[in-house]
DNA sequence: GTGATTGCAAATCTTTTGCACTAAA
DNA sequence: TTTAGTGCAAAAGATTTGCAATCAC
């Protein structure tokens, strides 16, 4: 059982954000950053949300995955057409993808190393390198 | 100008991933592999051939870079959630993807490494490793 | 012939949008 | 108050499905 931190927690993170702590906003976040590192998607969320009464519509769920994913609170994955993830983990890591049951799993950043990654294009800027590890069985 | 190839080297493609050679695999294995390698949406593709007066379905067209695919024709590449690209080129190699426009570019297999890549959770086989440079601007 | 393939339209699934209503500052 | 945030239902976009018609062998 994961001890129940306190609010402020949850409420500097919306204030980095500049995010309104909203009802809303405020279960999701704990839902979210207060039962460790998770791999969510917009819908799997929704469910949580209304298992603990939890009422939220799926439209604002997707507001506050995109928002959270703007202010730098949650990464975006895209390993799955027609299907996003988003990781509460925000450090430097790359992903497991089990093909199979579309689990993903963390590989932490010093697990892997990207040597000789090549300049970016003219005029523009390496914003992140990905790494999927796609394994099945 | 691109020389146009003999049938019969499609017909050996698609005798590899074991299909029957209709007028509709012909048509779209001809624009896909006679063209240079190329990153191609499933909509793509269908507009291309109708552009060419290729009369060919939508579902067909999603059937075959399915086939083609699971024939080891093609390579699916997962990089924008709700969109599927469709890459020629299966041999050993990592993209840039443009965040801004949707476009991809091959970065060629021996301009990256990645060491220390971590076994394979127990019970599983990596299938692939797949790079993505994100990059803005 | 016979089983594989195709086309079409409908269905499905995820995500976004428009807009009236509600809540935070 | 005033502006941001929310819910709902509808729309959008990509992909899949069901099934009768058609084609390759």
């Amino acid at each position: 059982m994961t001890m129940s931190r306190p609010y402020s927690h949850i409420l500097d993170r919306l204030r980095t954000a500049g995010l309104r702590p909203t009802r809303q906003r405020l279960a999701l976040a704990k839902l979210l950053f207060d039962n460790g590192d998770r791999h969510i998607t917009a819908e799997q969320l929704h469910g949580e949300a209304l298992g603990h009464s939890i009422r939220v519509s799926l439209a604002t769920v997707y507001n506050t995955l995109h928002q959270f994913t703007d202010g730098g609170l949650l990464r975006e994955i895209v390993v799955d057409s027609g299907r996003s993830y988003f990781d509460t983990n925000t450090s430097d890591h790359h992903h497991f993808f089990y093909e199979k049951s579309g689990a993903l799993r963390d590989i932490p950043g010093d697990m892997v190393t990207v040597t000789k990654v090549p300049d970016a294009p003219e005029g523009t800027v390496i914003r992140r390198v990905d790494v999927i590890v796609r394994v099945i069985g």
